[in-house]
Formats: structure tokens, sequence, C-alpha cells
RNA sequence: UGGGGCGUCGCCAAGCGGUAAGGCACGGGUCUUUGGCACCCGCACUCGGAGGUUCGAAUCCUCCCGCCCCAGCCA
């Protein structure tokens, strides 16, 4: 054990908390918040965002609230409540029983507006949505006060608790704050507060048929709750004197600090939950949970751990500059935890027979393997061997090019935790010409895998028992777009005319060592040789196996291949 | 030619006036019963550009260029 303590990598938003605490301010108190809305489930973007509002948080001995910014009952279904929660969990997070809804602010909220039309800040606006638009302005012009502007406030009062009332239909009116209608911020040009909405909310069901905006609900909200550090992304920047404004003109004593970075956007994938909800509705993924999806329930079931998804999050770093990650450092993530915990495991994707000619029929030994070389304390299983075995097919090439030091007529390799073998004969179908079976002779003296004379081979085998192997569905998954920037339609294609064609590719009948046998849902093994591999939690039965691959291994022989391809 | 924000290596990202960290990717090598892992080496005389201030600038000033966000009764 180390005594120095680890030191995270400092970021803006760290600095700015460590400045507050040290100015105490908010009497050295810090509390964040996570406010998911819940109309889709969370991808590795909110992941970055959980754990920089988490993780801020315990650094500074604070706490976490969790919040769900329920204010559009159209579009918010429980499906995703439940969902987001367990999404937190997973990733290791604990929010206590502090678990809010904005709709639990409902009624302070509605007493809040009540108190801003009072004060005449605030009026009830009749312009139907066509009209308010053109009222609006635009970027370079000013907008125009809207003839409702100028209302009493008995007017206003008696108005806005008819709206509560259900007096009106939808968008007959809506409360509005009284800005600045030729303000250059379009933000403050009288923004919406309220909308009348016939809608069934999942929590408040018809109690309520207003709802208010996500401007004046979230400050207010961030406030009641007594949030010190109120972190959203870049596009609210323009928000936050509207933010401010809100806690200012109702003289709220927590008036929470907004900080606003940059969200992630991770390269051959796209984030947002439009797309995302697209993908789904139009079955081009089998769910918000297919293992291609960068959603948290896909990257579990795909079999990423927690653990390399908050490393990930914290090796990205936290900034204000758009910016696309290369996913490549995702996958290193993933291999870089599942190499030091994941057991490793024969198993053969496309199988090739070999008949070893010179092994006794009837024989079978059981050769000792190592469960995980960077951990002795892994132990080691035994791993049956006989006469009829299976290996890769990409291990053996007939007419191998110069850098292939594989299996081939004549040459001798070592099958791991083995023997040496020896290519004799290619038996090939007589019609199609394609290998189905390779005659091979062994070394008894190399058993276990070394040659008492020294002799080296240039490569090792993985292998499996015919008669003791497991057979098993592996399913291998690939990027889901085939271009690093799909979300980017310059080139005038819709994201979706990038899908990757190849991004899952099912082998029914793949071939895995005994030891698998009753392997759990979600269980993850390294495949040698192949990649890791993730026990899949929906489908896979104790009868038919199904194994997902997270992640290729590093492959410098595919490498090759590509270079001498092109 | 409205407002806001951002520009440091292919991708992220430290740096905050004292002479360009780190990670990923990439290239080379050592080791190897995983073409894995590990380890070693290489990879920005330069910080969007041009001026200026200074003994000294990625860091300060000026102008310019580029990219992103905002005209939902979405969040």
């Amino acid at each position: 054990m180390s005594t120095t303590e680890y030191t995270p990598p400092p970021n803006f938003i760290r600095t700015i908390i460590a400045e507050d605490v040290k100015a105490n301010k908010n009497n050295g108190r810090v509390m964040t918040r996570f406010p998911p809305e819940p109309n889709g489930y969370l991808h590795i973007g909110h992941a970055k965002s959980i754990c920089l509002n988490f993780g801020l948080a315990a650094e500074f001995n604070g706490v976490c609230n969790f919040r769900f910014d329920d204010t559009n009952p159209g579009k918010e279904d429980v499906e995703y409540v439940d969902s987001i929660q367990a999404d937190v969990r997973w990733l290791g997070f604990d929010w206590g029983d502090r678990l809010y809804h904005a709709s639990d602010y409902f009624e302070q909220l509605y007493d809040y507006a009540v108190q801003l039309i009072q004060e005449g800040k605030a009026y009830v606006c009749s312009l139907t949505s066509e009209e308010t638009r053109a009222y609006r302005g635009t970027l370079t012009e000013p907008g125009k006060d809207s003839p409702y502007r100028t209302r009493s406030v008995d007017e206003n009062l008696d108005l806005f608790q008819r709206m509560r009332a259900g007096e009106f239909e939808d968008g007959a009116h809506v409360l509005r704050a009284k800005i600045d209608m030729a303000s250059p911020n379009l933000n403050l040009r009288d923004p919406v507060m309220y909308r009348i909405r016939r809608v069934t909310h999942h929590r408040t069901g018809d109690k309520w048929c207003i709802y208010p905006m996500y401007d004046y609900a979230h400050g207010i909200s961030d406030s009641i709750e007594g949030i010190t550090h109120s972190i959203c992304t870049m596009e609210y920047e323009d928000h936050r004197p509207l933010y401010d404004w809100f806690l200012d003109a109702l003289a709220l004593e927590c008036h929470p600090q907004q900080i606003e970075f940059a969200r992630l956007n991770l390269s051959y994938t796209v984030m947002s939950k439009r797309k995302l909800l697209k993908l789904v509705q139009e079955k081009h993924v089998a769910g918000w949970d297919d293992p291609r999806m960068p959603t948290l329930a896909g990257m579990r079931r795909r079999g990423y751990t927690p653990e390399s998804i908050r490393n990930f999050c914290e090796r990205i770093g936290v900034g204000k500059k758009e910016s696309t990650v290369d996913i490549a450092l995702l996958e290193h993530c993933i291999r870089e935890d599942m190499n030091k915990k994941a057991p490793r495991v024969m198993g053969v994707l496309n199988p090739l027979r070999v008949v070893i000619e010179n092994y006794p029929e009837d024989r079978v030994e059981e050769l000792e393997a190592v469960n995980n070389p960077e951990d002795a304390g892994m132990g080691t299983r035994k791993v049956p061997f006989s006469r009829v075995l299976y290996i890769e097919r990409e291990d053996f090439m007939e007419d191998p090019p110069k850098k292939f030091f594989r299996l081939s007529p004549g040459r001798e390799v070592r099958l791991r935790y083995a023997y040496y073998i020896t290519c004799k004969e290619v038996v090939k179908d007589e019609k199609t010409g394609e290998i189905i079976e390779l005659r091979c002779t062994y070394d008894p003296q190399t058993r276990g895998g070394d040659s008492p004379d020294g002799r080296k081979v240039k490569a090792t085998l993985h292998w499996v028992s015919a008669a003791h192997a497991i057979q098993a569905e592996v399913r291998l998954y690939d990027h889901l777009f085939s271009v690093p920037n799909p979300a980017d339609e310059k080139d005038g294609q819709d994201f979706m005319a990038h899908l990757n064609p190849k991004s899952l590719e099912v082998l029914p009948v793949c071939r895995v060592e005994p030891s698998l046998k009753g392997a759990p849902a979600g269980s993850r093994y390294q495949f040698e040789r192949q990649g890791y591999f993730c026990v899949d939690l929906n489908d896979s039965t104790p009868d038919k196996p199904v194994f997902n691959r997270t992640v290729t291994l590093r492959d410098t022989w595919a490498k090759i291949v590509k270079a001498e391809g092109k």
C-alpha cells in the first residue's frame, strides 16, 4: 500500500470548488446534484456528469442529490425513472435517501410564481405559440412586447389561478417572466415559466394541468435543496443569466452557482437521446440495452465494468471545449481492467477439426492451465485433451505469407498448455475444396507445452477437445457506426446512413472449454488470443450459453494484415 | 457586422509571465507457452494567425481567422 494519496487530475470545476471551500463560501459546504430527465436511458455522456457530480461532492466531503427533472410529462416515463436509478447505482454511486423530483416542488414553484406575479415580475400571456415566436424577434432584431405584458396584477393572479384550475384549453395561456424583449440574449425575452398541458404526470397524476418550464424550475429546485454548485453542460451557459434572474427576483437565500462544462462525444457513435431513441424505435438495435449502444445498460450488457467507465471518465478530463474522445480510449480502459480481473479461458470461435493421428483414441488427459497470468492468486484449472480437437480456422493457412507463423502444412506449433503438434495433412471437401480437417501428430515429450530439447515454435494456439467442449453462441460486436463522426451531417447524409452493417456478427456454433459450463450471466472472461467476453444478461441459458464480445485483445497480427493489404 | 463560448501533438488534456506534464493512438525495440500483458525508446523549438508589451509570452494587450451554442408553450 502506498502512502501517497491519489490526486485526481485537475480541472477548472474542481479548482472553482476548491477556491470556494477555501474562502469558506457556503460555510465550506459542497452539495451537487445529478438531475436527469426521465425521457431516455442514461449513456456514457451522462456517466461523465455523474462521475463529476458525485465525485466532486465526495472529494469535498459533501453530498450529491439525485433529482429527476420531471417537468415535461409528455416525454417522460417510469421505465426511464427505473432504469436511470439502476444505472447510477450500477456505476457505483449512492445518493442515500436524497432522491428528489422537480415535481416534489410543484406546489412551492406555484407559490413562487404567484409571488413573482404580485411583484409585477411575471404575467399571463395569451398569444398563440406562433405569435409568441413572431414577437420574440430574431437573433439580430429585438422582440416586441406582448400586448398582454401590461395586464394588471389582479388579472394575472386570477388568470394564473384559473390556469391551474383547468379552466383553459392547452396552449390558451402561458405564464411569462417579465424581463426584456429587447435583450440580445433570447432567453431573457420574457421566457415562458408555465404552460398548460393536460397530460398525466407519472408521479403527480392529474393533479396538475400546468407544468413549469426547465429554466424556471431548475434553479429553484437547486435552491430548495441547498445545492452549492449546479453543474451542467455548455448549452445552458446562455441560460445562466435567467437561472440567476429567477433566484434574484425571488430573493432566495440559497443561490447556487451554475457551472458549465463540455458534454462528451465519442467517435464512431452517437450520443443524443433523440438519435438513440430513433435507433431503438426503428429497430436498428435490439433495444436501449443493445450491447452496441453507448447507454450504460448497453455497455453493462456488453461487458463493460463500472470501474472501467469511471476510470474513463476521469481520464477524459473536464473542460469547456467541444471535443470528441477517441473510442479507443474507452476500449483501452476496459482492456486494462479486464486484464487484471478476467479469468483466461479457451474458446474456438470458428472451429477447424484437428485429428492427432498418433494420439490414442480412447485417451483423455487433464492438463493444467493458468487462470490469470497477471494474478497467480486466481489459481489453475484442468483442461481436457484428446485425439480430436478444434482449433481456430484463422490459425491455419495452407499457403502462409512470410509473417504468418501459426499452423501450416509441415509446420510445428504449440497448443497452449498441451503439446507441440505438426500438421501432416490437409483434408478438403472434394466438391467445395473447403478445408474440413487437419491431420497432425503430436510430440509426447512436449506435454504441458515445453520441449525438453529446447526446440522453439513460433506460435501458441488455443484449442478445445471436441468431445469435451461445450457449444456456445458468440456475438461479435463492433462500432455501431462506420465513420468517426456519424452525427456530422455536413456531407448531406443522415447519421443513419453510416450505420455499420457489420456491427454485429453472430456465431451460433462456437466451442468453448468445459470449465465454462454453468458460467453465470454477466460473468466475464478472456478468451485467450481473442478478446474479452461476457455471458449475456438476457439471452444466455445453461443449455445454450451466449457470450458477448466486449472488446478484442490488441491484435498486432491484424494490424500487419491490414497494413499489407493496403 | 445580435448574444454567449471555445481554439496547446492524430484524439483528449495539464499549464495561469520564467522558457511545452500526462494518457490514448501511432512507430521502433526487449520479453513472452496469449502476435495479449509488462518494459524501453521515439512522437509539439512550439501553443489558431499577425502585431505589440516584457530581459522573458501558450500565459498580458490589440486586431484578425476558425469552430460550437441560442429564435421549443423541450431539457
